[in-house]
DNA sequence: GCGCGATCCATACTAAAGGATGAGGCGTCG
DNA sequence: CGACGCCTCATCCTTTAGTATGGATCGCGC
Protein backbone atom coordinates (compact mmCIF):
# COMPACT_ATOMS: atom_id res chain seq x y z
CA UNK A 1 0.00 0.00 0.00
CA UNK A 2 1.33 3.54 -1.03
CA UNK A 3 2.39 5.96 1.48
CA UNK A 4 -0.12 8.56 1.33
CA UNK A 5 0.22 10.14 4.77
CA UNK A 6 2.51 13.54 4.00
CA UNK A 7 -0.06 14.99 1.90
CA UNK A 8 -2.68 14.89 4.96
CA UNK A 9 0.21 15.34 7.86
CA UNK A 10 0.29 19.43 7.41
CA UNK A 11 -3.31 19.32 7.72
CA UNK A 12 -3.08 17.76 11.55
CA UNK A 13 0.61 17.77 12.34
CA UNK A 14 0.42 20.04 15.42
CA UNK A 15 -2.29 17.47 16.94
CA UNK A 16 -1.80 13.81 15.72
CA UNK A 17 2.14 12.21 14.93
CA UNK A 18 3.03 11.41 11.27
CA UNK A 19 2.68 7.28 11.58
CA UNK A 20 -0.43 7.60 13.57
CA UNK A 21 -1.65 9.78 10.22
CA UNK A 22 -0.48 7.91 7.56
CA UNK A 23 -1.29 4.54 9.49
CA UNK A 24 -4.57 6.32 9.36
CA UNK A 25 -4.98 7.24 5.87
CA UNK A 26 -3.99 3.26 5.03
CA UNK A 27 -5.98 1.73 7.27
CA UNK A 28 -8.98 3.80 5.19
CA UNK A 29 -8.12 2.67 2.09
CA UNK A 30 -7.57 -0.37 2.96
CA UNK A 31 -11.67 -0.43 4.66
CA UNK A 32 -12.48 1.03 1.37
CA UNK A 33 -11.49 -1.61 -0.51
CA UNK A 34 -12.72 -3.95 2.07
CA UNK A 35 -16.38 -2.34 1.49
CA UNK A 36 -15.85 -2.50 -1.78
CA UNK A 37 -15.04 -6.27 -2.03
CA UNK A 38 -17.63 -6.96 0.39
CA UNK A 39 -20.62 -5.51 -1.73
CA UNK A 40 -19.39 -6.72 -4.70
CA UNK A 41 -19.41 -10.23 -2.82
CA UNK A 42 -23.29 -9.89 -0.96
CA UNK A 43 -24.82 -9.06 -3.72
CA UNK A 44 -23.25 -11.26 -5.93
CA UNK A 45 -21.68 -8.67 -8.98
CA UNK A 46 -19.17 -10.13 -10.71
CA UNK A 47 -16.49 -8.24 -12.34
CA UNK A 48 -17.88 -4.48 -10.32
CA UNK A 49 -16.11 -2.45 -12.94
CA UNK A 50 -13.57 -0.68 -12.05
CA UNK A 51 -14.38 2.94 -13.13
CA UNK A 52 -17.04 2.83 -10.22
CA UNK A 53 -14.29 1.71 -7.93
CA UNK A 54 -12.62 4.57 -8.83
CA UNK A 55 -15.46 6.75 -9.01
CA UNK A 56 -16.18 6.01 -5.47
CA UNK A 57 -12.61 6.68 -3.96
CA UNK A 58 -12.62 9.60 -5.97
CA UNK A 59 -15.36 11.08 -4.57
CA UNK A 60 -14.58 10.26 -0.76
CA UNK A 61 -11.04 11.12 -1.36
CA UNK A 62 -12.04 14.18 -2.85
CA UNK A 63 -14.16 15.11 0.05
CA UNK A 64 -11.26 13.97 2.85
CA UNK A 65 -8.64 16.10 0.59
CA UNK A 66 -11.41 19.49 0.60
CA UNK A 67 -11.08 18.56 4.33
CA UNK A 68 -7.61 18.19 4.63
CA UNK A 69 -7.35 21.41 2.43
CA UNK A 70 -9.50 23.15 4.83
CA UNK A 71 -7.53 22.06 7.94
CA UNK A 72 -4.96 23.14 5.96
CA UNK A 73 -5.56 26.64 5.69
CA UNK A 74 -7.00 27.22 9.26
CA UNK A 75 -3.37 25.97 10.06
CA UNK A 76 -2.03 28.09 7.84
CA UNK A 77 -4.03 30.94 9.03
CA UNK A 78 -3.78 30.45 12.60
CA UNK A 79 0.35 29.92 11.57
CA UNK A 80 0.98 33.56 10.98
CA UNK A 81 -0.18 34.67 13.99
CA UNK A 82 3.17 32.45 14.75
CA UNK A 83 5.37 34.35 12.21
CA UNK A 84 4.45 37.71 12.99
CA UNK A 85 5.12 36.52 16.33
CA UNK A 86 7.79 39.50 15.89
CA UNK A 87 5.25 41.99 16.74
CA UNK A 88 2.67 39.85 18.37
CA UNK A 89 4.44 38.25 20.94
CA UNK A 90 6.93 41.22 21.28
CA UNK A 91 4.09 43.74 21.07
CA UNK A 92 2.07 42.18 23.59
CA UNK A 93 4.67 42.00 26.78
CA UNK A 94 5.57 45.13 25.48
CA UNK A 95 2.05 46.43 26.50
CA UNK A 96 1.85 44.01 29.56
CA UNK A 97 -1.93 42.69 28.18
CA UNK A 98 -2.56 39.37 29.52
CA UNK A 99 -3.61 35.89 28.20
CA UNK A 100 -7.74 36.74 29.37
CA UNK A 101 -7.39 40.05 28.18
CA UNK A 102 -6.57 39.50 24.65
CA UNK A 103 -9.26 36.66 24.17
CA UNK A 104 -11.51 39.67 25.38
CA UNK A 105 -9.81 42.19 22.15
CA UNK A 106 -10.21 39.68 20.21
CA UNK A 107 -13.65 38.98 20.67
CA UNK A 108 -14.07 42.54 20.54
CA UNK A 109 -12.69 43.32 16.93
CA UNK A 110 -15.05 40.84 16.09
CA UNK A 111 -17.73 43.37 16.85
CA UNK A 112 -18.76 41.25 19.71
CA UNK A 113 -20.59 43.47 23.03
CA UNK A 114 -19.32 43.13 26.16
CA UNK A 115 -22.33 40.17 26.90
CA UNK A 116 -21.23 38.11 24.46
CA UNK A 117 -17.77 38.37 25.05
CA UNK A 118 -19.32 37.31 28.75
CA UNK A 119 -20.77 34.50 27.28
CA UNK A 120 -18.54 33.03 24.91
CA UNK A 121 -15.46 33.36 27.37
CA UNK A 122 -17.87 31.77 30.32
CA UNK A 123 -17.38 34.87 31.91
CA UNK A 124 -19.97 37.47 33.98
CA UNK A 125 -20.33 40.59 32.24
CA UNK A 126 -18.44 42.55 35.21
CA UNK A 127 -15.33 40.51 34.40
CA UNK A 128 -15.66 41.38 30.89
CA UNK A 129 -15.53 45.20 31.83
CA UNK A 130 -12.63 44.50 34.00
CA UNK A 131 -10.82 42.97 31.31
CA UNK A 132 -11.39 45.61 28.80
CA UNK A 133 -11.16 48.51 31.38
CA UNK A 134 -7.13 47.12 32.22
CA UNK A 135 -7.16 46.94 28.39
CA UNK A 136 -8.12 50.86 27.44
CA UNK A 137 -5.42 51.83 30.06
CA UNK A 138 -2.84 49.63 28.38
CA UNK A 139 -3.36 50.55 25.25
CA UNK A 140 -4.32 54.29 25.72
CA UNK A 141 -7.83 54.06 24.62
CA UNK A 142 -10.77 55.16 25.80
CA UNK A 143 -13.48 53.53 23.42
CA UNK A 144 -13.34 50.25 22.49
CA UNK A 145 -13.31 50.94 18.85
CA UNK A 146 -9.74 52.87 19.33
CA UNK A 147 -8.45 49.90 21.15
CA UNK A 148 -9.15 47.47 18.55
CA UNK A 149 -7.70 49.84 15.97
CA UNK A 150 -4.16 50.60 18.12
CA UNK A 151 -4.12 47.12 18.62
CA UNK A 152 -4.68 46.48 15.23
CA UNK A 153 -2.15 48.48 13.96
CA UNK A 154 0.61 47.19 17.28
CA UNK A 155 0.18 43.76 14.95
CA UNK A 156 -1.07 42.34 18.46
CA UNK A 157 -4.63 41.11 16.51
CA UNK A 158 -4.97 40.48 13.08
CA UNK B 1 -2.84 15.18 -18.90
CA UNK B 2 -5.95 16.18 -18.51
CA UNK B 3 -6.93 19.83 -17.25
CA UNK B 4 -7.96 19.36 -13.87
CA UNK B 5 -8.29 22.92 -13.76
CA UNK B 6 -12.23 23.62 -14.18
CA UNK B 7 -12.82 20.73 -11.05
CA UNK B 8 -12.04 23.30 -9.31
CA UNK B 9 -14.48 25.38 -9.79
CA UNK B 10 -16.27 23.82 -6.86
CA UNK B 11 -14.67 25.65 -5.06
CA UNK B 12 -16.39 28.87 -7.21
CA UNK B 13 -19.43 26.99 -7.89
CA UNK B 14 -21.48 30.07 -7.79
CA UNK B 15 -19.83 31.83 -10.85
CA UNK B 16 -19.63 28.06 -12.74
CA UNK B 17 -22.32 26.05 -13.83
CA UNK B 18 -23.06 22.83 -11.79
CA UNK B 19 -23.47 20.49 -14.96
CA UNK B 20 -20.11 22.31 -15.99
CA UNK B 21 -18.62 21.27 -12.94
CA UNK B 22 -20.12 17.55 -12.74
CA UNK B 23 -18.93 17.07 -16.84
CA UNK B 24 -15.66 18.21 -16.03
CA UNK B 25 -15.50 16.17 -13.48
CA UNK B 26 -16.48 12.89 -14.83
CA UNK B 27 -14.32 14.05 -17.87
CA UNK B 28 -11.11 13.89 -15.29
CA UNK B 29 -11.90 11.07 -14.00
CA UNK B 30 -12.20 9.12 -17.14
CA UNK B 31 -8.79 10.42 -18.41
CA UNK B 32 -7.75 9.00 -15.14
CA UNK B 33 -9.12 5.84 -16.00
CA UNK B 34 -7.60 6.09 -19.31
CA UNK B 35 -4.32 6.76 -18.47
CA UNK B 36 -4.40 4.27 -16.10
CA UNK B 37 -5.15 1.63 -18.70
CA UNK B 38 -2.55 2.73 -20.95
CA UNK B 39 0.12 2.02 -18.40
CA UNK B 40 -0.80 -1.24 -18.11
CA UNK B 41 -1.15 -1.66 -21.87
CA UNK B 42 2.42 0.34 -22.39
CA UNK B 43 4.10 -1.93 -19.60
CA UNK B 44 2.34 -4.77 -20.76
CA UNK B 45 1.50 -5.23 -17.29
CA UNK B 46 -1.63 -7.87 -16.69
CA UNK B 47 -3.80 -7.87 -14.33
CA UNK B 48 -2.74 -4.36 -12.73
CA UNK B 49 -4.36 -5.02 -9.12
CA UNK B 50 -7.48 -2.51 -8.11
CA UNK B 51 -5.72 -2.11 -5.16
CA UNK B 52 -3.36 0.33 -7.23
CA UNK B 53 -5.78 1.41 -9.33
CA UNK B 54 -7.40 3.28 -6.24
CA UNK B 55 -4.46 3.79 -4.42
CA UNK B 56 -2.97 6.35 -7.54
CA UNK B 57 -6.85 7.65 -7.23
CA UNK B 58 -6.88 8.45 -4.17
CA UNK B 59 -3.42 10.12 -4.04
CA UNK B 60 -4.59 12.37 -7.02
CA UNK B 61 -8.07 13.00 -5.97
CA UNK B 62 -6.78 13.72 -2.59
CA UNK B 63 -4.45 16.40 -3.73
CA UNK B 64 -7.32 17.93 -6.17
CA UNK B 65 -9.44 18.09 -2.58
CA UNK B 66 -6.81 19.89 -0.90
CA UNK B 67 -6.13 22.14 -3.43
CA UNK B 68 -10.12 22.42 -3.98
CA UNK B 69 -10.13 22.97 -0.10
CA UNK B 70 -7.47 25.74 0.18
CA UNK B 71 -9.52 27.81 -2.91
CA UNK B 72 -12.64 27.06 -0.94
CA UNK B 73 -11.36 28.44 1.83
CA UNK B 74 -9.27 31.37 0.67
CA UNK B 75 -12.72 32.19 -1.84
CA UNK B 76 -14.20 32.65 1.47
CA UNK B 77 -11.60 34.45 3.79
CA UNK B 78 -9.64 36.47 1.35
CA UNK B 79 -11.81 37.40 -1.68
CA UNK B 80 -10.26 40.90 -1.12
CA UNK B 81 -7.36 39.04 -1.88
CA UNK B 82 -8.81 38.41 -5.61
CA UNK B 83 -9.71 41.75 -6.55
CA UNK B 84 -7.58 44.34 -4.50
CA UNK B 85 -9.32 47.92 -5.85
CA UNK B 86 -12.89 46.88 -6.73
CA UNK B 87 -14.16 45.50 -3.84
CA UNK B 88 -14.15 49.09 -2.48
CA UNK B 89 -16.07 50.68 -5.21
CA UNK B 90 -18.19 48.14 -6.13
CA UNK B 91 -19.41 46.94 -1.97
CA UNK B 92 -19.88 50.27 -1.35
CA UNK B 93 -23.04 50.88 -4.34
CA UNK B 94 -23.87 47.05 -3.28
CA UNK B 95 -24.36 47.98 0.13
CA UNK B 96 -25.51 51.35 -1.11
CA UNK B 97 -23.48 53.56 1.46
CA UNK B 98 -23.38 57.46 0.83
CA UNK B 99 -20.29 59.93 0.76
CA UNK B 100 -21.43 61.00 3.81
CA UNK B 101 -21.85 57.57 5.72
CA UNK B 102 -18.50 56.94 4.32
CA UNK B 103 -16.98 59.51 5.95
CA UNK B 104 -18.63 58.57 9.54
CA UNK B 105 -17.27 55.13 8.51
CA UNK B 106 -13.79 55.81 8.47
CA UNK B 107 -13.89 57.77 11.51
CA UNK B 108 -15.49 55.41 13.47
CA UNK B 109 -13.25 52.45 12.43
CA UNK B 110 -10.53 54.98 13.73
CA UNK B 111 -12.03 55.09 16.97
CA UNK B 112 -13.28 58.27 17.04
CA UNK B 113 -16.84 58.77 19.47
CA UNK B 114 -20.09 60.06 17.82
CA UNK B 115 -18.94 63.52 19.08
CA UNK B 116 -15.71 63.75 17.90
CA UNK B 117 -16.94 62.19 14.14
CA UNK B 118 -19.39 65.16 14.57
CA UNK B 119 -16.54 68.04 15.33
CA UNK B 120 -13.94 66.42 12.46
CA UNK B 121 -16.85 66.61 9.74
CA UNK B 122 -18.33 69.38 11.31
CA UNK B 123 -22.03 68.40 11.90
CA UNK B 124 -24.31 67.49 14.94
CA UNK B 125 -24.29 64.62 16.81
CA UNK B 126 -27.56 63.76 15.87
CA UNK B 127 -26.33 63.73 12.38
CA UNK B 128 -23.90 61.61 12.91
CA UNK B 129 -25.90 58.97 14.71
CA UNK B 130 -28.42 59.12 12.17
CA UNK B 131 -25.75 58.11 9.16
CA UNK B 132 -24.21 55.12 11.64
CA UNK B 133 -27.67 54.37 12.35
CA UNK B 134 -28.14 53.96 8.35
CA UNK B 135 -24.97 52.48 8.10
CA UNK B 136 -25.47 49.65 10.98
CA UNK B 137 -29.39 49.10 8.71
CA UNK B 138 -26.78 48.70 5.61
CA UNK B 139 -23.96 46.65 7.10
CA UNK B 140 -26.15 44.41 8.94
CA UNK B 141 -24.40 45.00 12.14
CA UNK B 142 -25.73 46.00 15.83
CA UNK B 143 -23.08 47.95 17.26
CA UNK B 144 -19.83 50.12 15.67
CA UNK B 145 -17.11 47.68 16.26
CA UNK B 146 -19.06 44.80 14.20
CA UNK B 147 -19.88 47.36 11.99
CA UNK B 148 -16.03 48.55 11.38
CA UNK B 149 -15.38 44.71 11.22
CA UNK B 150 -17.36 43.95 8.73
CA UNK B 151 -16.93 47.02 6.51
CA UNK B 152 -12.82 45.63 6.46
CA UNK B 153 -13.78 42.29 5.82
CA UNK B 154 -15.84 43.48 2.83
CA UNK B 155 -12.82 45.88 1.94
CA UNK B 156 -15.22 49.14 2.20
CA UNK B 157 -12.60 50.78 4.25
CA UNK B 158 -8.88 49.90 4.42
C1' DG C 1 -44.22 70.25 -10.41
C1' DC C 2 -43.47 66.30 -7.58
C1' DG C 3 -41.45 62.37 -5.68
C1' DC C 4 -37.09 60.66 -3.93
C1' DG C 5 -32.91 60.30 -1.76
C1' DA C 6 -29.19 62.54 0.64
C1' DT C 7 -28.03 65.55 4.16
C1' DC C 8 -28.93 67.95 8.09
C1' DC C 9 -30.98 68.61 12.81
C1' DA C 10 -33.90 67.70 17.01
C1' DT C 11 -36.06 65.29 21.09
C1' DA C 12 -36.93 61.46 23.97
C1' DC C 13 -35.99 57.10 25.39
C1' DT C 14 -33.51 52.47 26.05
C1' DA C 15 -29.39 49.88 26.05
C1' DA C 16 -24.68 49.40 26.32
C1' DA C 17 -20.24 50.90 27.57
C1' DG C 18 -17.03 52.76 30.70
C1' DG C 19 -15.23 54.29 35.54
C1' DA C 20 -14.61 53.67 40.45
C1' DT C 21 -14.21 50.81 44.21
C1' DG C 22 -13.97 46.65 46.75
C1' DA C 23 -13.22 41.82 47.38
C1' DG C 24 -12.25 36.70 47.22
C1' DG C 25 -9.57 32.65 45.19
C1' DC C 26 -5.20 31.05 43.21
C1' DG C 27 -0.63 30.28 41.74
C1' DT C 28 4.12 32.18 41.81
C1' DC C 29 8.22 33.89 43.78
C1' DG C 30 11.28 35.67 47.17
C1' DC D 1 4.51 32.72 54.76
C1' DG D 2 3.37 37.13 52.53
C1' DA D 3 3.42 40.22 48.64
C1' DC D 4 1.94 40.24 43.96
C1' DG D 5 -0.32 39.56 39.61
C1' DC D 6 -4.15 37.37 37.35
C1' DC D 7 -8.81 36.09 37.12
C1' DT D 8 -13.09 36.40 38.87
C1' DC D 9 -17.34 38.90 40.43
C1' DA D 10 -20.16 42.68 42.40
C1' DT D 11 -22.46 47.36 42.91
C1' DC D 12 -23.09 52.15 41.98
C1' DC D 13 -22.82 55.69 38.87
C1' DT D 14 -21.82 58.49 34.55
C1' DT D 15 -21.27 58.74 29.80
C1' DT D 16 -21.83 57.10 25.23
C1' DA D 17 -24.18 54.55 21.83
C1' DG D 18 -28.17 53.18 19.59
C1' DT D 19 -33.44 53.42 18.44
C1' DA D 20 -37.55 55.82 17.23
C1' DT D 21 -39.82 59.52 15.35
C1' DG D 22 -40.26 63.65 13.08
C1' DG D 23 -39.06 67.70 10.46
C1' DA D 24 -36.29 70.82 7.23
C1' DT D 25 -33.54 71.79 3.05
C1' DC D 26 -31.66 70.72 -1.48
C1' DG D 27 -30.61 68.56 -5.87
C1' DC D 28 -32.03 65.24 -9.31
C1' DG D 29 -34.88 62.99 -12.65
C1' DC D 30 -39.53 61.73 -14.45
Amino acid sequence: MPNFGPMLKAAEIRHTGFRTTIALYGLALAALVSILKYIEYRFLIRDLRVEVYIGVVAVLFTALGVWAGSKLIEGKKAAPAVVPHAPNEEALRAVGISTRELDVLQLMAQGCSNQEIADRLFISLPTVKSHSSSLFVKLAAGRRTQAVHKAKSMGIIA
